[in-house]
RNA sequence: GGCGGCGUAGCCAAGCGGUAAGGCAGAGGUCUGCAAAACCUCGAUACAUCGGUUCGAUUCCGAUCGCCGCCUCCA
């Protein structure tokens, strides 16, 4: 079965064929790193992971880079109000972002390369347009000049030859032969930061940051190369134009994009008071892997609306996994009495969330065949009647979600000696049927976040959920 | 104005030509010392609306309504 996904550049689900056998080069839009990364930032951060999961769950090699923007106009602006250096400013958002993701359980990508530490490569990159007339100059700042590059607009199926609207045209700083051209190389202003390179003094211009960073660590033809729907326009369009233009070959086989998360139905934004950063839902007692959960589990082209309703709901649908893996792990080594039907459903079961993942990554119909096997897999253990075999078919399902969803279930932190000693102490009062006793325990444990349930093989505890 | 997306049960959400997965919430029941968990039963004559194509449409086409995004920095 082959691997589908949806490209933006043809607007249609094309089949997955890495340029290189077995490896994939995955180019994913990072942050700018000016404030602390939003939710709406990590659900697409957050389907990148997936994708990366997923394509190393079918065995590719993945050589991921994800850029990270520490100088533009936002960063500079802001190191500025708040009196430090740039690098000073963006290392603490640097800093906190990384925080995040390993909060969140994002796999690391093979690179990070931060933008101010490829300015050779980017100045070089602009000299190689300019040797090949799609440069201009206005101003000391240079120009890609779009009329140049007969491709443009093929991403974003944009009407090039249609200018944007006047008002955006006077009110402009700086002077361009047509609106659409782009800055690669933006001129020195005292109070900027500016670097001094073969193409003279500036700093870069945004787009030309991703081309040049891209090309060094991926190639200068690559897989994959992901981002918010946002971004198709105008960035990866004028990513395109100057990599291209540059190289003459094909820059990016396959784009994806993500859709927004919006928030109440409502665009998020700090004035509506409905922005969150993972800070702010942890501080509200949130499960980081109920974040995680949510945010993935509707797919990714389709808009999320994020309400705290549907958090909770994702948290409870995330405990139902949690509690298979815990009954799971009550089972010891030898169960002979079953005929192995249920390791037939869950090969069965498997193959159909690898299906839908394989089709442009349908993380929610995956998880619709994940269930059934969770209901089949408690029926079964109802009855008595399976198998080892049966068991461990089920535990890798519940395996190879995790690996590709990013939680696994059944995960909990382990017990102090203090609460191990009443659960214990519990057991020895209800073997005693002195339920008094036992139920007191147990109250008081529930107090302290720790449930537990009676069953046939024993008591089992978890961690309440919020 | 141009381009794109979305509208499926109380809520979330798959399916996308053959008659509606899954999750949450809810009701009843079984099990349990009691609970919890689990299991069983119950929910859309129906997929925004109206037309069209088709033997047959939630699924394709057109129109309408509603919501959202992009066209300027933005995941």
């Amino acid at each position: 079965m082959a691997i589908r996904f949806y490209n933006t550049l043809t607007r249609q689900e094309d089949e997955f064929v890495p340029l290189h056998s077995g490896e994939v080069r995955l180019y994913t839009c990072g942050p700018t790193v000016y404030d602390y990364a939003h939710i709406g930032n990590f659900r697409t951060y957050l389907w990148e992971d997936l994708l990366r999961r997923f394509l190393r769950f079918r065995g590719y090699r993945v050589t991921q880079a994800m850029n990270l923007t520490d100088v533009d106009d936002k960063t500079i602006a802001n190191a500025r109000a708040a009196g430090i250096s740039l690098e000073d400013y963006t290392r603490r958002y640097i800093d906190a972002f990384f925080e995040d993701i390993e909060t969140l359980g994002i796999e690391k990508a093979e690179h990070y390369p931060r933008a101010t530490h490829f300015i050779p490569d980017m100045a070089r990159l602009v000299g190689k347009l300019m040797e090949r007339g799609h440069v201009y100059e206005s101003r000391g700042s240079l120009y890609f000049k779009i009329a140049t590059y007969p491709g443009y607009g093929r991403l974003s199926r944009l009407d090039t030859a249609a200018g944007v609207g006047q008002a955006r045209i006077d009110s402009d700083e700086y002077e361009r032969d047509n609106p659409r051209d782009f800055a690669v190389w933006k001129a020195p202003k005292d109070d900027e930061p500016f670097w001094q390179t073969e193409i003279g003094p500036g700093r870069p211009g945004w787009h030309i940051e991703c081309s040049a960073m891209s090309m060094k660590l991926l190639g200068e033809t690559f897989d994959i190369h992901t981002g918010g729907v946002d971004n198709i326009f105008p960035h990866h369009e004028n990513e395109i134009a100057q990599s291209e233009a540059a190289t003459g070959k094909p820059f990016v086989r396959y784009w994806m994009h993500a859709a927004h998360l919006v928030v109440d139905g409502e665009k998020m934004s700090k004035s509506r008071g409905n922005f969150f950063t993972l800070r702010d839902l942890a501080a509200r007692g949130y499960d980081m892997r109920a974040v995680r959960y949510h945010l993935v589990s509707v797919h990714y082209r389709k808009p999320l609306n994020f309400t705290f309703e549907g958090l909770a709901q994702s948290q409870a649908a995330l405990a139902r996994l949690d509690d298979l893996a815990l009954r799971l792990g009550q089972f010891g080594a030898s169960h002979t009495t079953g005929t192995g039907d249920l390791a037939a459903k869950a090969r069965e079961r498997l193959q159909g969330m690898l299906e839908d993942l394989d089709h442009d990554l349908n993380t929610a119909g995956a998880l619709g065949h994940l269930f059934e096997l969770v209901r089949e897999t408690h029926t079964t253990l109802d009855t008595g009647r399976f198998s080892t075999e049966d068991l461990e078919a089920v535990r890798k399902v519940l395996h190879a979600f995790g690996r590709i969803f990013g939680i696994e279930p059944g995960q909990r932190a382990d017990l102090d000696a203090e609460i191990e000693d009443l659960i214990r102490r519990r057991a020895e009062a209800r073997s005693q049927r002195n339920f008094a006793e036992s139920d007191r325990i147990r109250d008081d444990l529930l107090r302290r976040g720790i449930v537990l349930e009676d069953t046939p093989q024993g008591v089992r505890w978890k961690r309440k959920s919020a």
